[in-house]
DNA sequence: TTGAAAGCGCTAACAG
DNA sequence: CTGTTAGCGCTTTCAA
């Protein structure tokens, strides 16, 4: 036996359709008398009713000429083209979480997807219907017009040159790389490393860095090339900038790792080489991912809150996607530091 | 200016919309003149026309009597009912990114979802149409049954007790507990400490102890309940039952626990309290989490290949989605030693 | 306060 | 080889 439908449960009532569509959607619900809701509350527990979504999404784009799904995509980034994305990435996990659980409270419901090279993700949502889109990490902003033209809600999330369309949530990079900074040097260090991934791949890294000069310079201290350890974000990164760091006779006393999964890396290579954190090095990283608190030493860094973020993100779509003309929403997400034991004063 | 339907194009081509859906599925494909498929393609890009999903999941149901919607669902078990899920928990993120590779790969979407105490999940994959189902983790078998009314091909990851229906991917946990126990056993340790969420809660953890019991009872030695430290599957139960061990005076000089997540929380516990791992306690986990390679001393952990878990689980669903009678498939993924420095000889 | 009826965009017989 | 046509299940205007 195939599902009931609302027109079974129309017949089962002895009402037509459009009341049961009206009782089922608490539509009208001033026009509908108490009798027939009740009449056809119980028809639908009876027959076990479920409203078809497909259905629901074709049938009523008359409002706004915008078809609604219910459903809001979520848009990660692949660590490279054609593999899987978030490998070893806690922040994914972190984030998601928060964007889902945000949207069922709603009542809406989210279709995660990576990016294939060749598909554009607006192919995804026009033909999904999607209700708003969440847009993580950076993308190349000829795509971002396409999002735009297809008028759908979207937060961009981590994303410089948001333009003046784009909702977006986010962090103060560049305030986040200067209070690292800073905190090396209100301990005494003056020889502070950084080490990141490429700076031209992401503006993020580039924003970090930005706040290592102006802290530096705020200090005094001219900016040195030699301090500066470039690579890929990830964990064998920060092994190899330790090894240089300890090799590089540079007289190196602090290091800012503008990622903690860069700053473990370093901090298993620090160990490896013997040199003791925060005895002979000390350590600031960024993010605050959830490994941090628990290496040894559990390392200080810059706190941002990845679950506030996905909220917030969540948030904002999820009003967008009931008020189209909603003006462009910012939200920047307050950082801290989280101070923990691989920092030293000297 | 809406979007582009399959009419329009059949206008612009001079065709039938008949036509261009078969043109667009690829159906039929020796049917229709290469030139006719050729106007058709034109027109397709230059009115730059997406086929409405929600449309072809409404009307194609004849096949089968099943709507297709060319999503599958992944549910997710929350911590706690009302709170986000994955918090925390690593283990989701690369599961996910596989599954969601793997799933774009075959033309699938995912549709990602925790559970709500209320509203069973059931509703949602009817009211989504969804293609297939997967399942993390353990789910009160009354629901289950709900599932198998559904007729929704559905695997279950990480679930004892799946019955005769379902298709499932999982590891053989009780082989795991053994083989972790067994390797402590080979390095000379007789007093071995079992640190486990409560095994009740999941079969999971119960399995485990049951290898644990299995290699002690092959080395003939006695079980020990003194031994057995229960609690919640995380970092600071880990933490608190190291404090235990320490003050225990048993003796203990390994221990297993049952999630590398709580073995993170033992090395804290230890170095806490002074205690060397592995110098003067060796340690095991059961997972294989990012996290357990970089903590320091690198843990020695059983391990599990997360992804390869998703990747299965997807192919599965995928196939059980196009071939409805597909009989019940039960893969174990199996399980190694991650061999690393927190344990030692004696 | 309710019902009839016209679509939404697409698929799949069936007819030509 | 291609077009006609009747739905899929729901919403919503309009009329009763």
């Amino acid at each position: 036996m195939a599902r009931a439908t609302i027109r079974d449960v129309a017949r089962d009532a002895g009402v037509s359709s459009a009341t049961v569509s009206y009782v089922v959607n608490g539509k009208v619900s001033e026009t509908i008398s108490t009798e027939t809701i009740n009449k056809v509350m119980q028809s639908v527990r009876k027959l076990g009713y479920i409203p078809n979504q497909a259905a629901k999404t074709l049938g009523s784009p008359r409002a706004g000429g915008k078809l609604r799904s219910n459903m809001i995509g979520v848009l990660i980034p692949q660590t490279e083209p054609g593999k899987e994305f978030m490998f070893s990435n806690p922040f994914y996990g972190d984030f998601l979480s928060a964007v889902e659980y945000k949207a069922r409270e709603n009542g809406y419901h989210l279709l995660i997807s990576g990016t294939e090279v060749d598909q554009s993700y607006t192919e995804i949502a026009k033909s999904r219907s999607l209700d708003g889109i969440i847009i993580l990490g950076m993308f190349p902003s000829t795509d971002l017009k396409e999002y735009r033209r297809m008028q759908i809600p979207t937060v961009l999330v981590d994303c410089y040159d948001t333009g003046h369309y784009f909702h977006s949530v986010g962090i103060n990079d560049r305030h986040g790389g200067y209070m690292a900074t800073q905190y090396m040097l209100e301990l005494g260090h003056k020889r502070i490393a950084f080490v990141s991934g490429a700076v031209s791949e992401a503006g993020v890294n580039q924003m970090r860095q930005q706040g290592y000069k102006d802290a530096l310079k705020e200090a005094e201290i001219a900016f040195d090339e030699a301090l500066v350890y470039y690579g890929e974000v990830g964990y064998p990164h920060g092994i190899t900038a330790a090894e240089a760091i300890v090799r590089s006779g540079q007289g190196i006393t602090a290091v800012f790792a503008t990622a903690d999964i860069i700053a473990l890396g370093l901090l298993k290579g620090f160990q490896k080489a013997g040199v003791d954190v925060p005895g002979e090095m000390s350590l600031i990283g960024f993010d605050d991912i959830f490994l941090s608190r628990i290496c040894h030493p559990a390392l200080t860094t810059v706190h941002q809150d990845i679950a506030e973020k996905g909220r917030v993100a969540a948030e904002i779509v999820i009003c967008a996607a009931h008020d189209p003309i909603m003006t462009k929403r910012d939200v920047t997400i307050p950082l801290s530091i989280a101070q923990r034991d691989s920092t030293r004063r000297i």
